[in-house]
DNA sequence: TTGACATTAAACCATATGGTTTTACAAAAA
DNA sequence: TTTTTGTAAAACCATATGGTTTAATGTCAA
C-alpha cells in the first residue's frame, strides 16, 4: 500500500518541513543560485547548506547543473505542483466552509437587521 | 527570521511527510473516526496510531472531541489550506511551463505540418 | 463493585536527522 | 606547477522520530 507516489510525497513534504530548505526554495524562486551563493544567507556551515540542497534535489524540488566548480541550482516546480495537487484533493473541505461563510454574508446583506 | 507561521508550516509539512498520517487524513476525509476505528487499518500498534493522531492534532490538521472513552477525530481543513496557499505562491512557476506547453500546442494546431 | 474497554503516559530502542569538523578532489587562478 | 576555491565525502555527535511494551487512567457495562 506504500507505492512510489507515496514515497515521492514523503520526500517532498519532508523536504518542505524545514525552514532553511523553504528559504532556499525562496531564493531559487528569484533566480538560479550556486550553492556558494546560497550559503552566506544562513547561519550554518556551507556543508550543511550543501546537504539541504541535496535533500531538495532528492525530493525533485531542485535541479543542479555543474559549471566548472560551481553547482548551479534551479527550482523545479513539478514536485511543488505534485504537493499542491495532493492538497487540492482536500479543497472541498475548506471551500465548503468558505461557501457557508459566503452564504451567511449573502444572507446578512439581504436582511441587514439580522432577522 | 523563524517566525510563528514558519513553525506552523514546519509542523504541517512534517505531519504530512508520513504515509500513515496521510492515510489517517484520508479516512477522516470520509467521516469522523474514533482512534480505535482508525487503528485496525494500519499494521502498527494502536499506541502508535494514537501518537500519529497527536502529531496531526499538534499541526492543526485534526481536531478531537472526547465522547465517553472514545476520542472522535475530525479533519480540520484550515491547516491544509495554509499549506496549499504556501505552495500556491509558487504557482507561476508551473503555470509558466503549462502556458509554454499550451502555446506550443496552439502553434501545432495552427500549423499541423510542424513548419 | 467489578471488570472490560479506549486511550494516554512512560520507559525504552533503533534509526533518521541536522548539525559539526576534517579530508578529498576537481577546476580556476597565480 | 602550485595555490586557492567550490563542493562533496566521511566520520562523528546530540537530538528527534517512529516504533515497541508495559503501566495508568477514566468510562461504560455486568
Amino acid at each position: 500500500m506504500v507505492d512510489r507516489s507515496d514515497q515521492r510525497l514523503d520526500a517532498i513534504f519532508h523536504a518542505l518541513a524545514d525552514p532553511t530548505r523553504r528559504a532556499i526554495l525562496g531564493m531559487l524562486a528569484q533566480r538560479e543560485h550556486a550553492i556558494g551563493e546560497l550559503a552566506p544567507a544562513f547561519p550554518i556551515s556551507g556543508v550543511a547548506v550543501s546537504k539541504h540542497v541535496r535533500t531538495l534535489e532528492a525530493a525533485g524540488l531542485v535541479t543542479r547543473r555543474v559549471r566548472g566548480r560551481s553547482h548551479l541550482c534551479r527550482l523545479d516546480p513539478v514536485a511543488l505542483l505534485e504537493a499542491h495537487r495532493w492538497l487540492g484533493g482536500y479543497q472541498r473541505f475548506w471551500s465548503e466552509r468558505l461557501d457557508a461563510l459566503e452564504a451567511l454574508l449573502e444572507e446578512m446583506k439581504r436582511e441587514p437587521d439580522g432577522r
